[in-house]
DNA sequence: GAATTATGTCAATAAGGTTGACGTATTTCC
DNA sequence: GGAAATACGTCAACCTTATTGACATAATTC
C-alpha cells in the first residue's frame, strides 16, 4: 500500500532551512557578501589550513566558481593562503583575524536560532533531531 | 557565560538540506527543470488555485523572476492558469494532469529519503523533529 | 626526464534572482 | 460615473552563483 508524501515534513524543512540561512544573509549583506563567501568562510573556519582540493571536495563546486569567491575574501583580507610545507604546490586556507570574527558572528547568530528552536521540545528531543539530520545526510 | 556555537548541527542541517533537495534535482534535470520550477510546481500542488500574489508572498521573489519560470511551466503545460470567478484580474494557477504526476513524483522522492531518516529514530523522536523544524520557521 | 598533481585563469554560458519602469484590464470607492 | 487602487504582464539592465572547456605553471612522483 503506498502512502502520501508528507507535506508537511517537507515543506516544514524548506521553510525551516530558508529561516536557518535567512539568519546569516542579513549579516553578509553588511559585508557585501553572500552565501557562496559564508559557504568558503564556514569550512575554512571549521578546518584551518585545508586544501584548494578538500575545499571543493566540501562544498562540491568547480575550482573555477570558487575562485571568484575566494579571490574576493583573499583581498578583503577575510582568509589568506599559506604554502604547503611538505607539498608547496598547495595553497592552504586559513582565515585572517577579520574572517575569524565573520565567521563566528554567522555561527554565532545560526546557533542562537538553532538553540531558541531546540528549546521548544524537550532535552531527550535534541539527539532525535540530530540523528535525524544526520540520517538525512548519509542516504 | 557564553558558550561555543553548535557547529555540528549548523554543518548537519547543511549537509542535509542539501541531500533532501539533490533528491529533487535528479529528477527535474530530466524535464529540463530546476529548482525555481520544483518550487513554483509544489506549492500549486499543494494549494490549486491560488493567485500570483499569494505564490509571490510563499516564495517570497519577485514577480518578474516567478514570470520566466511560470512561463515555462506554462509553455510545457505543467501548470495552467484560469480567470478568477469574482476578480477577473485574477489568473488562479492550477496543475495540468502532468504537473500533477510530476509534482507527486518529487513529493514521494523527497518522502522516501524523509522516511528513510525518520525510521533510523524512534518512533517518538519523530514529533520532536517535526517541533523543531516549525520552532525553526517561526522565529 | 616524463607524467601526474595542485592550483590559477581566461572565456563563454546558464539559472535564478534583483530593481525600475511602464502597460492593461478590472475592481473599488467617493 | 470617473478616479484611484489592484492584479498581473513585460521590457530592460544587471548581479550572484554556478557550469564546461581549455590552457598555463609549478612542484611532486615515478
Amino acid at each position: 500500500m503506498k502512502q502520501e508524501p508528507d507535506f508537511e515534513l517537507i515543506e516544514s524543512l524548506f521553510f525551516a532551512y530558508r529561516s536557518f540561512v535567512g539568519e546569516a544573509d542579513k549579516i553578509l549583506a553588511h559585508y557585501g557578501f553572500g552565501r557562496a563567501h559564508h559557504r568558503v568562510l564556514h569550512f575554512v573556519y571549521r578546518n584551518p589550513g585545508l586544501t584548494i582540493a578538500t575545499l571543493l571536495d566540501i562544498l562540491q563546486i568547480t575550482k573555477q566558481s570558487l575562485a571568484r569567491v575566494l579571490k574576493e575574501l583573499i583581498e578583503t583580507d577575510f582568509i589568506m593562503q599559506q604554502e604547503g610545507e611538505d607539498d608547496r604546490r598547495q595553497r592552504l586556507l586559513h582565515l585572517t583575524p577579520a574572517g575569524y570574527i565573520l565567521a563566528e558572528k554567522l555561527s554565532v547568530a545560526q546557533s542562537i536560532k538553532l538553540n531558541a528552536a531546540l528549546a521548544t521540545i524537550d532535552a531527550d528531543g535534541h539527539k532525535y533531531v540530530r540523528c535525524f539530520l544526520k540520517s538525512m545526510i548519509k542516504s
